[in-house]
DNA sequence: AATATATTGTGAAATCCATCACAAAATATT
DNA sequence: AATATTTTGTGATGGATTTCACAATATATT
């Protein structure tokens, strides 16, 4: 980069450049993971008949810092005005912008078990940018059914009718020993970000984004705190 | 601290001394992230035959740098040799103590829905340290019935029942609309940390852990590398 | 036995993220 | 109209985490 990125933004605004990858890359993981926490407050917010809303209230409730709430907002780039804060509806649908969830993206499902038929009927998916157009398995008794009318597949079937369908989007909820030789199928078939809740890290070419749904990881935090804290009152 | 931490370990290890609360909050929170991840991979990586591993190896599989893993793994007091590396079994084992997943807690759940049942019947979390030994409901249809051997109870017997079993870990899977009032059920019940999977930030006294097992936040990274991914492209 | 090689363990440096401090701006109050 | 108040936006600072660099060590090779 030859200009600094903050004269890159200055420029975008005044002009209204469409954001590149470069800049699209810039926000840090840690904000992109707290946008939809602000974003399910603002609608909860919205709810009680609020218009306005400012970082120091936000932070508060959400038990942030004002500043980071501020930095982290800046980056849908949504500009407030001071003494008021932020319009809600604006904030909302900038977040919702720049999160992509404006525009719905199908998404393939395999494995319709336990979790993947709940996922499914988690009708919220649709506020957050994708949609479940169709589930694949492998157990005759669950195929050619169609379940919340969507309709459950020969997973033989998922490569050529992604590519067919231009589905950017997979979900594995497979068990843990087919989970590789799912994501394969879908990478033939062309899908390019991978939302896995198998617990088994993926070997995929690197320009594959996966994103694992670990429960581990979330368990692992809460088991390791509790433990401190009932260490202490001993 | 009056000695350095380095210095405390090795006094600990020499004596074996418990180590103290102030000695357990020492690891880095994405440290403690990363230690599920191993877990798992060193489980797989068992199951091939091998027994002796190294942070290079790991490293490389995990696309992780080599001396982040090795540091990671030293939280959990594992001593590794030089031109060797790790005993599998011994750091499996080391990583589960340090995580205290050795021991089974027992953990209420509320919420007998599909997300919730699909949960009940995740086998595998008796790996990752929890037992749920009873589900809650307000949904008459649902009470007094046994899933998986484990009971339905109505969620007004939620907080005695918590406190005369000495609960500590509650699972939320309701609605939203009713996530605020059962986790302070399950606080009035004695329960000290929650995981939350309802799309809702709970206001709870500070000394409540709570780890929300927010799917948004997983999607809204997905769905934002995807559309950087894609951008660039065009 | 000497040398080469791969790895651990760990201080030091670099990078990334959160917080502080404060000027500028918009509104409310006197 | 002047002053006080609240908030935004941002450069500077501080702290946390990651990465680098390298000595020490265990084993394999010659
Ligand atoms: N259930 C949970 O709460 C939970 C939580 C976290 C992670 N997971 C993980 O999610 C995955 C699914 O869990 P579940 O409880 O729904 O299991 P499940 O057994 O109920 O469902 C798995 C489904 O995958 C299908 N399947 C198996 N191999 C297949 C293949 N090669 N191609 C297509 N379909 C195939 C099966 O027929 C079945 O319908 C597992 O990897 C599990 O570890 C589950
Ligand atoms: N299904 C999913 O894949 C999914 C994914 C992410 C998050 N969630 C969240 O998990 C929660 C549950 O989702 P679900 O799909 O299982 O919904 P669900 O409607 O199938 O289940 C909810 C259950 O909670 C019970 N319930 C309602 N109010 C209650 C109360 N006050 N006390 C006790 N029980 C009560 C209902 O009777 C029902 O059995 C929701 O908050 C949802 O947003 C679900």
């Amino acid at each position: 980069m030859t200009s600094s990125p903050h004269f890159h933004i200055l420029i975008e605004k005044i002009f209204s450049i469409n954001v590149t990858a470069e800049e699209l890359k810039s926000i840090p993981e840690p904000s992109l993971r707290r946008l939809p926490v602000y974003l399910q407050y603002l609608q909860n917010a919205r709810e009680t008949g609020k218009t306005e809303i400012s970082t120091t209230l936000i932070a508060r409730d959400l038990r942030l810092d004002p500043t980071q709430v501020r930095k982290d907002l800046a980056y849908t780039g949504i500009i407030g005005k001071p003494k008021i804060g932020y319009n809600i509806d604006i904030l909302i649908n900038s977040i919702e912008d720049y999160l992509n969830w404006n525009n719905l993206s199908d998404a393939f499902l395999a494995g319709a078990g336990n979790l993947g038929l709940a996922l499914l009927g988690f009708e919220q998916f649709t506020k957050y940018g994708i949609k479940i157009v169709a589930l694949f398995d492998n157990d005759g008794r669950k195929i050619d059914r169609e379940v919340k009318g969507v309709p459950v597949l020969p997973v033989e079937k998922m490569a050529s009718l992604a590519k067919r369908m231009h589905i950017h989007i997979g979900i594995i909820t497979v068990p843990a020993s087919s989970a590789q030789s799912v994501a394969e199928q879908m990478v033939a078939g062309g899908i390019k970000a991978i939302w896995n809740f198998a617990p088994k890290m993926l070997k995929l070419p690197e320009e594959i984004i996966v994103e694992n749904a670990q429960f581990a990881t979330s368990l692992a935090v809460l088991t390791r705190k509790l433990a401190e804290s009932l260490k202490m009152v001993e």
